[in-house]
Formats: structure tokens, C-alpha cells, sequence
RNA sequence: GGGAUUGUAGCUCAGUUGGCUAGAGCGCCUCGUUUACACCGAGGAUGUCGGGGGUUCGAGUCCCUCCAAUCCCACCA
């Protein structure tokens, strides 16, 4: 089988997908009696195509699978996808739309029917996708946050929440999203910045501000600071008349520290129905609410004349009534303000009180480490006491913060795609079960839950054997002793995600399964950053051109050259940038890895390589590099150093193999040794290219001990150092020679006395590239600046002075290494201070340069003086 | 308003608990079609490590301060 010369992945990569799935590589064996490793796969949500992001995900965690399966460990890597309830429940209601039809038309089951109908044609590309990257996970455990058995899971923990009073039901202000009527939590709300009016306007005997007068009908309440000086005549509990938008209204005087006294006028009325702030004062003391508002967006009745109306019509209505009225004090033009808006769809919020489901973060009824505390505490605890370790550390930080502002979760969605409430209802009775209650009238509660309750128990629903959970007589506790998938990977060890879903899912997750099962997620969590383009912002469907579709990629470069981008100037929590140019250039690295295996098939192809038997320095050196990257890829792989590790093999991978071994063995072959170093470097270098290097291996002849994916690491050597610092020479050696023939123009040089040199005369002469290089007794030419070697390059007078030049460029160096050495060494407070080891070191360094210089020196002196005779 | 991150060669970034003359890739310049590779090889140039101050025998690394950029959280009617 003879190589092309150049790698087309095209031509290999379904194959060695489909060799890798076939053979079972991928397969957790929990009765495996190695030490288990284990991943959960982050479900991509089922509402479109991976992009850059998400192959950067696969990548990372592929090369965490590989990897940990190298070093001796049975890995499962879990892979599923989420059924993302209110961005698939939104696209297939904007589908139906277009046809127009309302899902309400349709009817909650045909429209589920629908929405399935779509997630599945999805799903199915999805995974059809996550293998063109090269994915890896265990196929056999592939999980949906709807599958039965996770969905028994979710109304489980409902159930435990809702008996342990960790679940209510309460009308409290939420955000509501009138275009996609429903409630959102408090983090999918995003602000944008916009300019708007600000509008003064007199109420009673005060001047009150807003950029919201349509929500003002029902304002009979007036707050203001206590210590207020502006306003200590009026009392809380004061009451007044004031002429308003419809009427006179007899309004109440609050005092109240949540006023800022220096913003506006320091008063204020309120609007509980529709904002936070408001609502809670009201709370505190004990105000009516009333709603202005309705959910589809217009006012109601109380706006009198307005009701029916939308906001945005209504609003310059009222200002010219209240104009009209002289009430309008002043308007300011240049007000910015923040809207708040819901992250999917990108809605309006308008704020309601609503009857919804939450979860209570602040009750003690959590049984962790022999204390009863409250959700939010052990979310604190755990990091806190190092059960979980983020990386990189500081967002330890931002998660205590977000901590401590939580808020109670809301976890009704009035949508009707995603996991049914499992509440019903009769008359005044509520019933809250695992399955529907028996006897007849009960209607089940029509909301859904927040995509992210199922999703927080994601590493341990998807533990749970599917057979048990479709058996009701099991109790939660039950099944997770009963599955050996839980018993065996859970706690997983690490969670690889991305930082913007560290509160959405990653704290969720601590939340709900600290609390079901008594047991953290994960150890560790590692946040990676986004994925931005070259010139760094964020790809984004306004600006396709700049969006790199990683099929495309594949398709034209490889998988393998598009992974490596991903991981080159991969750090914990910082953004990448990844444009085409960064995909080419490890499209290269491909290729040359192709060449060596290219020239190793011709020079060495029927060797077995199964030992090495190192004969020659090069031999020595070569395998004392493989085993030092060995070593090193395992230690930064553990700490998720993937960008490190990726270095650190490219360079041994062209430098070292490529650029020194094989030329130095086109001097002195050792087919078996090629054979063996070229199976260790596809080794290490498959977690991060498994396509090239599976083909490699595969069309050279490795594949009698199987498959590339199932290899273990490469055994670490004892070197023998002696030989190994014999290449080390030769390497400078001909470095030197290189440098100094083109710098003067000759290629014949001598050499004395040397045993090394006897030996490796021709080898130096191939590698350094020149005409000449033989022994010799006479001083011939110019003294090469080595120590240990006497090496002359031959030239004439013209030359000797070039050589004067740059060897004058040598010197300067050497003496100001010399002079910073001797400072430094004449400084007691150094000696003194300064580690006994680092002290020697410099010593000796200081020693060696003398040397150098003296041999720089009198080289001089003699070249000078030839030159000028 | 609170907090985080980043600032090192033209560009993208490494630089471990402070310790050799600050590195890599790309780009640039010179040379080279040596039977694996021009998606290549050899050689070369390029840095007041954002500014200032401090601690230290020693600072790209630690502390303070300022400047610039990015982001997160909160939110004021």
C-alpha cells in the first residue's frame, strides 16, 4: 500500500468513523475493573445545526475521552441532547404561524406531535454531525431530556421538592413575555440600553418621575426615603386627593429605604403589578396590587378610555391627556434606560404577578453533610469545602456572587412543549405524584417546566437503567442504588462547559442533584471560553460571512485540521478567536504528519517496531523525546492544558521527529526504531487528530494490535543519557556549521581529534549540508565557537573577515552575559538570599562563558592577524 | 453602582510557586526544486512585556495607582 503524497481526508474519515463504532472502543464497560472515567456530554439544545461552539465542546471532551482511555482508564462519555422546551416550542409555533395557524387551533397534543416531529429530523443531523467531528461518546447511552426514564426522574425530584415544601405555588411577580406568553426566570432575562423620555408629572403635591406613564392608572401610593428632609412634613400613612389621568384617586403616603433620595425628585409612585421593585415594597408594607396590564400586552379596563390598547399606541395618548391636564411637568428627551428582554426570541418583559411554581432556594430542608440547610447553602458549601473544583478558579467567585443575589426560581412555563407539571387538581384539593392521581375529575396543571429543572439532573437521570424507571414500584432511592451506571460513574469526574451557562445549568445541576442524590454532579468543572472570529467578536447570525460552519471546514480541510485550531489558544475561560487561517495552518500540520508516515512506509515499512532497539545517538535522543512528551501529555492533559499539550507535540511531532530524527536516520537507518517512534506519535497524537492518525496507523501495518483508538500511551523509557547527550552535540554541530558555511560563503571543514566526530563525521556532513568534513592534524581555516570540538571551516582572507564580523556579534553577546553574571555574583545580598542551587548554577554559567570567550578571543586574535599579514 | 478578565514581536497567543540573554505559530527578509512533504527545508530581522510607583539580591510574573479594551451582575421610578 503506497501513500498519496498528499492527505485527503475526504477519502478516510466515514470509514474510520464507522470502524471506531463498529469495534466498540467507545462502549462504558461499568464491570471493567479499571478505574472509571467519566463525562457528561452538555445535551445541544434540538432546535437547529452545531456551530463552531459546539464542535469546540465535542473536541474538548473527545480528547478527554481518548485520552483518560490512554492512561488506563474505562471512560464513558455520555452523549444526548436536550429538547430545549421554549426555543423549540417557539420555532414551531413561528412555523405554524407562517402557515398561519395558532397552536391553540391545533390542540396541546397535535401540537407536541409537531414539535417532535421536528426535534427528531434534528437530532438525527445532530448526531450525524457530532460523528464528522470525530465524537467519540458511548452511543449505546445515548439520552434525550425526554425519555421516559428521565422524565420519571424529573417529576421525582418535583415530587421529593414538593413534600419537602422546596416546591410552592405563589403569585409573585415573574417575568412575563407577552409575544411568546410566558414566564421566563430571572436569568433569561437580558437589558439592552435604549434611549427613551423621561416624563415628570405632578400627583397631588408632589412631582413624581417615569418613563413608563401607561402603567400609572392605579398608582395610589406615593414612596420616598425616610430621612428625606425635602419631605418630613408628609408622615407614613398620610393620605391626600390627587387629580389623575382619569379622575381624581386618593393616594397614600410610604416611606420607604428602597427610594434613592437623589434620584428625580426622591418620590415616586408604584406600580407593584409590573415591577420588581415596586412589588416588594408593596410586599413589605403591605399594599394592594393592582394589574394595568393584561398578559396579551394592552391595557385593561382600568386605563378607561385606553383599555384594549397596546403600550406603544397608548403611551403618547396619555402624556397629551395628561398634557391637556397640566399634569405633564416636563419631559426629558435623553433618558437611557434599560430594557429587559427575554434572551430566547428577544420579546419585550413586561413584569406580572402571576400564580406560578417555584422553587424555594432559602428554606433549611436539605440534608448535606449532617445539617439541614437551605438549597442555596449547599450550593455555597460544596465549592466552598472543594468538593467541586472550577477551573479556572475565579469563577468561584462569580458563582458565590450569583449565589447570594438568588432569588427564588420560577419553574412554570406556560408553554406546552417540555415536562408537564405532575400537579393536578380537583375542586380545592391539589395533588402532587409521580403518576396521575386515581378516581375521576382531576385536571393535570397545563404548565410545563423550565427546560433547565430537567436538565439540572442530567448527570444522574441519564445514570439511571431505563428498565427500572418504567417500574413504578421503585422509589427514587431505588433506582439509583438498583443502576450500575449510577453506582459506577457518579459523581462524574469532570463537567466540560461553557462559562455562559455556569448559573442556567452548571449551579442547577449542583442544586438538584446534591439534593436528590446526596451526592455533587462532578468534581471538577472546566469552563471554556466562546468561540469568536479573527478579529474577535461574536459570530453571529447578523453577520454570516464571518460565521465558519464546521461541515463546511471538514469538507474543504478535515476534521482533524479543524479540531486542531479549536485547541490551539484553548485557556479555561478566556474566548478564542478561530478564523481560516488558523484551520490551514493545522491543515499543514496534517499533511506533514502524512509525509513522515509517508517516508516511514518507504524507508521501514515491513518493520514491526514493536520494540525499540536504539543503536545510534539519534536513536537514543529520539526515544528520550518521545518518552519526555509522553510524560508531559499526560500531565497536561490532567489539567486540562490542552493547548500546552497540543504545543508540545507539534513541536516534537516537526522539529524533533521530522526535522532532526529522519534526516539524521537517512545517514544511519534503524527501520525498526522509525517503525516504533512514528506508532508512539500517532498515539499521542490521536486524542487530537483521531482521523489522520487512525488512517495512518491503519495503511502502515499497526493495526495487528488493533485499533489506534483502543492503544494505550507509549511505555516512558530510561534514556541513556550519555548517547542522548552525544546527539545533543552533533545537533549543534551542525547547527553551527549551517550557520557559519552560509554566513561565509565556504562548505569544506575539518575537524580534530574526536571520537564522537570519527563516528559521526558523515552524518554531520549530510545534515549540515556541507561539501567536506574530514580529520585532519593541522589548524586549517577558521576555529568553529565550540567547546570540546575543534572544528575549522576553510576560507580566505575576504572570508576570514566576514567570520571576524560576525564572530565580533558572538562576542559582544558573550560579554554581556559575562558582565550581568558577574554583577550578580558580586552582589552578597544574591549569595546570600539567593537558592544555594541558583547560586552554583550561575556560577558554572559564568565559568562556561570565560571559556567561550576565551576561545572567541583568541580565535580573533589569530584570524586578525592572518588577515592583516 | 458592584465584580471579573485582558493588555508581551506586524497578527494570534505561551510564559507554571518571582530566577539563564523573554518564547511559539503565522507574517516579513535571504537562500535552497537534497529521491516524505513548496501544505517543504536552511538561515535571518523584529519586543522601553500598556504607563508610573513600590516590595525584592532579582519583577513579564507580587503589591499600589493610572490608562485602554472586553465581559458579567445589579438597576433608579
Amino acid at each position: 500500500m503506497k501513500l498519496p503524497s498528499a492527505y485527503n481526508p475526504g477519502d478516510y474519515e466515514a470509514d474510520i468513523y464507522a470502524s471506531w463504532e463498529k469495534s466498540g472502543v467507545f462502549q462504558a464497560d461499568p464491570g471493567s475493573p479499571k478505574k472509571h472515567f467519566s463525562i457528561s456530554m452538555p445535551p445541544p439544545n434540538e432546535t437547529g445545526t452545531l456551530h463552531l461552539g459546539s464542535a469546540l465542546f465535542l473536541v474538548l471532551q473527545d480528547i478527554l475521552a481518548r485520552h483518560n482511555r490512554q492512561t488506563g482508564y474505562d471512560v464513558l462519555w455520555l452523549p444526548g441532547t436536550d429538547h430545549a422546551a421554549l426555543a423549540t416550542n417557539a420555532l414551531v409555533e413561528k412555523q405554524l404561524a407562517e402557515q398561519g395557524i395558532d397552536r391553540h387551533q391545533l390542540g396541546r397534543e397535535a401540537f407536541i406531535e409537531k414539535v417532535k416531529q421536528f426535534s427528531s429530523q434534528n437530532r438525527g443531523r445532530m448526531l450525524e454531525q457530532m460523528r464528522a467531528m470525530g465524537a467519540g461518546p458511548d452511543w449505546s447511552r445515548l439520552r434525550y431530556t425526554m425519555d421516559d426514564a428521565l422524565n420519571r426522574c424529573v417529576n421525582e425530584v418535583f415530587v421529593k421538592m414538593y413534600d419537602d415544601g422546596l416546591i410552592y405555588r405563589g403569585s409573585r411577580i415573574v417575568n412575563w413575555d407577552p409575544q411568546l406568553k410566558t414566564t421566563v426566570s430571572d436569568d433569561e432575562v437580558v437589558h439592552k440600553e435604549e434611549q427613551g423620555t423621561f416624563y415628570t408629572l405632578q400627583y397631588g403635591p408632589f412631582q413624581i418621575g417615569t418613563a413608563r406613564p401607561e402603567t400609572k392608572f392605579g398608582d395610589k401610593y406615593v414612596v420616598m426615603h425616610p430621612e428625606d428632609e425635602r419631605y418630613k412634613q408628609y408622615r407614613h400613612g398620610d393620605t391626600f386627593e390627587a387629580e389623575w389621568i382619569n379622575g381624581p384617586v386618593k393616594a397614600t403616603v410610604i416611606k420607604d429605604e428602597a427610594v434613592d433620595p437623589a434620584f428625580g425628585t426622591g418620590v415616586m409612585t408604584i406600580t407593584p403589578w409590573h415591577d420588581h421593585t415596586d412589588f416588594e415594597i408593596a410586599e413589605r408594607h403591605g399594599l394592594e396590587k393592582e394589574q394595568i396590564i393584561g398578559f396579551d400586552g394592552r391595557l385593561l379596563p382600568i386605563a378607561g378610555e385606553f383599555a384594549g390598547q397596546k403600550i406603544a399606541e397608548a403611551r403618547p395618548k396619555i402624556v397629551e391627556k395628561l398634557q391637556a391636564k397640566g399634569l405633564l411637568v416636563k419631559t426629558d428627551e435623553h433618558y437611557t434606560h434599560n430594557l429587559a428582554l427575554n434572551d430566547r426570541g428577544k420579546g419585550l418583559i413586561e413584569p406580572q404577578i402571576k400564580l406560578q411554581w417555584f422553587v424555594d432556594v432559602n428554606r433549611p430542608a436539605v440534608q448535606w453533610k449532617g445539617q439541614l440547610r437551605s438549597l442555596r447553602e449547599v450550593m455555597h458549601a460544596v465549592i466552598e469545602d472543594g468538593d467541586i473544583k472550577i477551573v479556572p478558579k475565579r469563577f468561584e467567585k462569580i458563582y458565590f456572587h450569583w449565589i447570594d443575589n438568588l432569588r427564588d426560581w420560577c419553574i412554570s412555563r406556560q408553554i406546552w412543549w417540555g415536562h408537564r407539571i405532575p400537579v393536578w387538581y380537583k375542586d380545592e384539593e391539589i395533588y402532587a405524584g409521580v403518576r396521575p392521581p386515581e378516581g375521576q375529575g382531576w385536571t393535570q396543571d397545563p404548565d410545563t417546566l423550565d427546560t433547565w429543572f430537567s436538565s439540572a439532573l442530567w448527570t444522574w437521570s441519564t445514570l439511571v437503567k431505563p428498565e427500572l424507571a418504567a417500574d413504578f414500584s421503585l422509589s427514587l432511592e431505588d433506582l439509583l442504588r438498583l443502576s450500575p451506571d449510577f453506582q459506577t460513574y457518579h459523581p462524574t469526574s469532570v463537567m466540560e462547559t461553557g462559562w455562559d451557562i455556569l448559573f442556567f445549568w452548571v449551579a442547577r445541576m449542583i442544586l438538584a442533584t446534591t439534593y436528590a442524590t446526596g451526592q455533587v454532579p462532578f468534581k471538577t468543572v472546566y469552563l471554556h471560553g466562546l468561540v469568536r472570529t479573527e478579529d474577535g467578536k461574536k459570530m453571529s447570525k447578523s453577520n454570516p460571512e464571518a460565521i465558519i460552519d464546521p461541515l463546511e471546514v471538514i469538507s474543504q480541510y478535515g476534521t482533524d485540521a479543524l479540531r486542531l485550531a479549536l485547541v490551539s489558544g484553548v485557556s479555561a475561560g478566556n474566548d478564542m478567536r478561530v478564523g481560516l487561517s488558523k484551520i490551514i495552518d493545522n491543515r499543514n500540520f496534517c499533511n506533514k504528519l502524512w509525509n513522515i508516515a509517508r517516508y516511514i512506509e518507504g524507508a521501514a515499512g515491513d518493520a514491526d517496531g514493536q520494540t525499540p532497539e536504539p543503536k545510534t545517538p539519534a536513536d537514543h535522543w529520539i526515544l528520550d523525546k518521545l518518552s519526555i512528551l509522553t510524560g508531559a501529555q499526560r500531565r497536561n492533559l490532567d489539567n486540562f492544558k490542552f493547548s500546552e499539550a497540543y504545543q508540545d507535540l507539534y513541536h516534537f511531532v516537526w522539529d524533533d521527529l521530522a526535522d532532526w530524527y529522519i534526516e539524521a536516520a537517512k545517514a544511519e537507518p534503524n527501520a525498526g526504531l522509525l517503525k516504533y517512534v512514528l506508532g508512539g506519535s500517532l498515539i499521542l497524537a490521536h486524542p487530537f487528530a483521531p482521523f489522520i492518525t487512525e488512517t495512518l496507523w491503519q495503511q502502515l501495518g499497526y493495526a495487528k494490535a488493533g485499533l489506534l483508538a483502543a492503544q494505550p500511551l507509549p511505555a516512558v523509557l530510561q534514556a541513556d543519557k550519555a548517547e542522548v547527550a552525544k546527539f545533543e552535540d552533533i545537533k549543534q554541530i551542525v547547527s553551527l556549521a549551517r550557520r557559519w558555511s552560509k554566513a561565509i560563503g565556504s562548505d569544506t571543514l575539518v575537524y580534530h581529534d574526536s571520537e564522537l566526530l570519527d563516528q559521526a563525521a558523515p552524518l554531520v556532513k549530510r545534515l549540515g549540508r556541507v561539501g567536506k568534513f574530514d580529520k585532519t592534524t593541522e589548524a586549517a581555516g577558521l576555529r568553529l565557537p565550540i567547546e570540546g570540538y575543534e572544528i575549522f571551516i576553510s576560507a580566505n582572507k575576504d572570508k576570514g573577515r566576514a567570520y571576524l564580523e560576525k564572530i565580533g556579534g558572538e562576542k559582544a553577546g558573550t560579554e554581556s552575559l559575562i558582565n550581568n553574571l558577574k554583577v550578580r555574583l558580586n552582589n552578597e545580598n544574591y549569595i546570600n538570599s539567593a537558592p544555594p542551587e541558583l547560586v552554583q548554577e550561575s556560577r558554572e554559567q559564568l565559568e562556561a562563558q570565560y571559556q567561550k570567550l576565551k576561545l572567541l578571543d583568541e580565535e580573533t586574535r589569530m584570524v586578525s592577524d592572518w588577515v592583516s599579514r
